[in-house]
Parts: structure tokens; C-alpha cells; sequence
DNA sequence: ACCCTGCTGCCAGAATCTGTCAGTAGGCTG
DNA sequence: CAGCCTACTGACAGATTCTGGCAGCAGGGT
């Protein structure tokens, strides 16, 4: 007994909202398994069903939001997946943000069969990475300062040890392996710098709002730097 | 085009889902507009799937929460944990790992309201993590023997060269910055033993189940080598 | 003991599905 | 403008699946 075609369908559906740009038919063929021909009438029958699945020639297809269909439960390996993300982020991210990990793991196992809650336990995917520096700024008031684009005032200490006093405008933080980021607009030196949160030394937030969009920033700081934006 | 299969199927589930106390048989088939042989042949059609169905005689059908994902609401110091962690395991982690971070996080926020979904794209937390060594052995491979509690027979290769085959009992891997470690009871040597995926030359599994529990194991080695177990 | 129900095997005809081939049309890039 | 990638549609034939009916077994409730 086979329900390969129904399985197929939803499984087209997660495909597509996983990528949440748009993809081509015949990856979505190779995806599933199919011709491209299938695909495109399996596309059809989606759509049929109410699917809000928009194609272009020449582009590829995109789910928008709002299909009615919730997604099936999560399987084993993205159980495996959130707990063991969950647990890095709470070994190496500011408090606040190691308590949003585990309260966001802890809402999840809360709508989890038994056997599924039961994995998030048994887990055994150990995060052994190195230990790393000492904030000595508040990543969760920069953090906060990044969603609002709100400019900071900060004191930092570059390598060489000389303390300068600068404006900045904070749109990302990179998380490297024992040390974390923050990338901003330097007003002092009017270009993108990069920041040890070790080495900041005093933090303020001015509560105003930066003139441009952090997206903005951040795509002008990837093409600056050559850093190729996240799959 | 039809897909009348597909969607008699999903009617099901929501019929099953309206009702909460046991439907007959003969009612479901009623009302997706099927004989009855086939109401049975969908149930056993969805029950593959994973859903989880009971029937009992005399009584009728009951579907059981955990089939599929219900809303979930997430503070914004959450979905930035969330899609962060997710982030590295994509990044650090095996391709089925990896596929499912995407997926995992592809189905919160199909579930998620509007505003909270716009987060998961907006976030700016970056992985920077240094490039890791690449595997010889599939660490998939590894994680599923871990979770089946199966032996592995494995070709390793030391640090100073030289190989050995042994028979493992894998319970949990351990991911470094650089490097991942599988961590299980070495027959050959009689002891827990900690082999890098980078090093493990050829993999097999024995699909016999190993006689000790892979908590018991696990606690056994923390004590052994004096580390903490995760918060 | 009786009825309702779940569940399985078998069968044959009907319906569906699938891949291949061919062709149209729209968008993007150079 | 040409060339490439892409979305789409139609037709066809073979393979696959689906479906309903029938018969029968088993478990629960009365």
C-alpha cells in the first residue's frame, strides 16, 4: 500500500518552505524524486488544493505564507537538530539568550508526542566547544540595540590596547569560536568596523534610531567583505 | 487533475481531528465518501505516515495529538536562539542534520503569526565558526546506531598512523570546534574510547543491538572522566 | 449469546499516475 | 538582439495504484 503520492506532496510543501527563495522546477523534481513533468503537475494539484504557490518563468517557484496545511510533526533528526542548536546557543550566546534557548526548546517539547519529548532528553549530541572570552559588554543590550537600530556609544580597545571612544551603528554579530563580533558603522572612522564584545569596554545605548535599515548595512557590509549570505 | 487520494487524506485527519472521542469506522467512511475496506486501507495509509491512529474494536478511532504541528507562539529572544542554533548545526553539523535544522526551523515558522515569521529572516546573528575537518565517516550513519543502540564495526586510524579495526558501542558524539568525537565503548580495548569522525577510515553496522543502555553509558563515561552533565 | 467494531486477504475492473517527447511563452543576461 | 533558463501544456502508452465487494477472524460491550 503506498501513499507515495501524498507523501510526495507534502514533502514538495516543506521543500518549499524551507527555501524561502525562489526555486527552480527542476530542483524541486530532484528533490522529490520525480520528472519535472510530475513536478509540475504536482505543483498543480497543490495549487488545486489551495497551496498559495506562485510561479515565474525564468525564476522558479515560491510558497508564500499562508497555506492552511500545518506542517507535520517534527521528525527525529530535527528534534536532534533544535536541541543540539539549543544547546550551543545556551553554552555560548549572552544569558538572555541562553534562557531564549532553552525556554524556546521547552515550548517545543510541550507540544511533542511522548516519544518525541522523550528524544530531547536522550539526546546524546554533547557541544564541547572551546571556552571563550569574557564578554565584558552585555550582548543582550547590543542585541536589543541591533532590532531597534538604535546607535550605541561604546569604549573599545583595539589590539594594541588604545582606548578610543566612538558611535557606532549595530547591525550583526558574528559568533566565531571563542570570541563574538559585533559589526557596525563606525561614525569616527565612517566605514564598517568589526568589535570584540572583549573588548568593549563601556556600552550605551543613545535610544535614537540610525538613519538606514540593519538589512541594508549588512548587505553592503557582505558584498564590502566578500561574505556570502546564510543558505 | 485529481488528487483525490491526497485529499481524502487529509479530510481524514481533520475529521479525526473535529471528533475527539472515538469515530467508527463506518462513520469516517460516510463522510469521506468511500467504502468502507477503503476508510481502512486510508488509515493504514496514514498510520504509515506516522500518525498516530488508534482503533479498537468495538469502540472506533481516535487520533492521538503530535501528528501534526499545532501554533506556536515564541518571545523574540527565542526565535533569534532558534535561528541561531540552527544556523550552526547547519553549518557544523552532517548533511541530514543540517537538512533537518532547515527543516525544523522552515516549519516554526509556518506556524508562527506574520510578524514573528518576519524575525527568522531579519536576524542578524551570524555563524562565523572556523571551517571544521572533514568527515570520513558518515556521521549520520553514527547518529542512527546511537539512537538504535547498535554496534559498529570501524577502521581507525591514531594519531600516530597507525590503524585498528574495532567493534564500538557509539552513545553520543561530541562536537568541538574543529573536530567531531564519537564517544563509545571499545571492545577491543575494553574501555570508552573517544574516536575523531575525521579519522574513522570505514563504517558498518552490525544492526545488533549492544547490551548496555546508552544513558547508562553516558553516565558511566561523565563519571569517568569527571564531566558535567548539560543544564 | 449477540451485535458492533476493527482488521485482513483476495480479486478484477476502473482509475490514476508517470515518464517521454514535442512545443509555446516569458524573463534574465550579455 | 540572441541565447539560456524557466514555467507551462498536450498527447500517449505502459505501469501502477486504487477501489469496492465479499468472506472471514477477533476483540469489546451489552
Amino acid at each position: 500500500m503506498t501513499v507515495a503520492r501524498a507523501e510526495r506532496l507534502l514533502s514538495l510543501v516543506q521543500v518549499l518552505r524551507r527555501y524561502r527563495q525562489p526555486v527552480s522546477g527542476s530542483r524541486l523534481a530532484e528533490e522529490t524524486g520525480v520528472s519535472l513533468r510530475t513536478l509540475y503537475r504536482d505543483i498543480a494539484s497543490l495549487q488545486a488544493q489551495g497551496a498559495p504557490i506562485e510561479g515565474e518563468a525564468g525564476v522558479g517557484y515560491v510558497l508564500r505564507p499562508g497555506f492552511l496545511l500545518p506542517p507535520l510533526m517534527f521528525s527525529q533528526d530535527e528534534i536532534e537538530a533544535l536541541v543540539l542548536g539549543s544547546r550551543w546557543v545556551a553554552k555560548v550566546a549572552d544569558p538572555r539568550l541562553a534562557a531564549g534557548a532553552a525556554d524556546a526548546l521547552a515550548k517545543i517539547a510541550a507540544v511533542l508526542p511522548q516519544d518525541l519529548r522523550d528524544e530531547i532528553d536522550a539526546s546524546t549530541l554533547l557541544v564541547a566547544t572551546q571556552r571563550h572570552h569574557e564578554d565584558t559588554a552585555d550582548l543582550g543590550l547590543i542585541r536589543t540595540a541591533i532590532r531597534a537600530e538604535h546607535r550605541l556609544r561604546i569604549i573599545y580597545q583595539d589590539g594594541s590596547g588604545a582606548s578610543t571612544e566612538r558611535v557606532i551603528w549595530p547591525f550583526a554579530v558574528g559568533f566565531f569560536d571563542s570570541v563574538r563580533v559585533v559589526v557596525g558603522w563606525c561614525e569616527l572612522r565612517r566605514g564598517f568596523r568589526h568589535f570584540r564584545t572583549d573588548r568593549i569596554g563601556s556600552l550605551h545605548s543613545l535610544e535614537d534610531r540610525y538613519p538606514r535599515r540593519r538589512q541594508a548595512l549588512l548587505k553592503e557590509w557582505r558584498e564590502a567583505e566578500g561574505i556570502a549570505p546564510p543558505p
